[in-house]
DNA sequence: CGTCTATTTGAATGTACTCAAAAGCGGTGG
DNA sequence: CCACCGCTTTTGAGTACATTCAAATAGACG
């Protein structure tokens, strides 16, 4: 494959050195997703850890009255897994699937386990980027329990303003839990 | 301190050797906390992170219109800490308090960098709990965006069977995001 | 231009909250 | 042992927030 971008994409965020630029070069799955491709679905287990090149992604449940319910978006730069899923080798219950045309690097599960066992250095950057989603969910929490549909949009827009031109209201809708009809409402009111 | 606890309760958790069992115990601070006692408080940094050995605390904010959020529980064998203050060295919005007499085992920050730095065996337990700290949360939004009341009490009941005779419904119900009425509705509903 | 999807609007309904008050329960001191 | 206090839980009425369903309007794209 062709290793120029994923070298550039990761010695920005992580410092590594040649022997393990090439280790992790060797194991990383560079991937074209055309709109609405699914990089997982419900019932399969997720198998693979998935970095953002370019392009957006999102991951979701449909519950047992049919309604999506968005968990995380991913766009540029961002990590998108079922860890659960991952982890516990069981079907996940969520789908993966890309909002636009999206280049991904794919790390399937066995090659994160090696990248682990032979470079101290992944099971620290794997740390800190879990860590650094799990404070981000944590806020997201908080805000579901404690805020009102306008303000879980306020912090929505505020959080991701790059993607708010890029996906319909209707995502961001199931992303903050509420009806496409009602943010609608909120954003006329806000006005 | 009395070290013993220290090393049973980790090595059944843990598989350490004795340097790094040695390592881990000269950083590990035994405190024994009253029953609303608090080991965080709004406005200051969060600089520990905290092992339960026995009893219970409750991370929670309380909003602007002093209302309170129940974040998490941690009883036997449980992590808390606010990582978001721990790592960006920002102060916390959250208090975390003891719901009982509780036994805690506290690392402060800085031993913790030591542990991370001088065992990568520490690297990799820190990431495994908190990728397992992560998937909790993530089935969490998923269920607070997605189920009524009912279905998220059902949820806790199955998940915290342990806590339900322990804790008040008052912290129930700041926990699934419902006033304590509402809950007592849904309970007298649910025989 | 037509088709498909996204967005808006409105009315009726349901879910959860607020506020006030009553009832239950456990511990403590006399 | 009982009376009282503080806290938890319940009850009910009125209100606010959010959903459902149906339909109209607007935009995007081949």
């Amino acid at each position: 494959m062709n290793t120029k971008p994923v070298i550039t994409y990761f010695s920005n965020f992580w410092k590594l050195n040649q022997k393990e630029i090439d280790f992790l070069v060797e194991r990383a799955d560079l991937r074209l997703l055309k709109k609405k491709a699914f990089v997982l679905e419900k019932g399969q287990v997720c198998n693979h850890f998935i970095f953002v090149v370019k392009g957006c992604l999102k991951m979701y449940k449909v519950d047992d009255k049919g309604r999506f319910h968005n968990l995380q978006f991913a766009s540029e730069n961002n990590w998108i897994s079922d860890y659960g899923s991952f982890y516990n080798d069981e079907p996940s219950e969520l789908f993966i699937e890309s909002l636009e045309p999206t280049e991904i690097i794919q790390f399937e599960k066995n090659n994160v386990f090696e990248l682990y066992d032979n470079h101290v250095v992944f099971d620290r950057n794997f740390r800190i980027i879990i860590e650094n989603a799990f404070i981000e969910q944590q806020k997201r929490i908080l805000q579901t329990i404690s805020s009102t549909a306008e303000e879980r949009y306020l912090y929505f827009i505020k959080k991701y303003p790059h993607l708010l031109n890029r996906i319909s209201h209707v995502q961001i809708a199931s992303y903050i839990g509420v009806t496409p009809e009602f943010l609608s409402q909120v954003r006329k009111k806000m006005i």
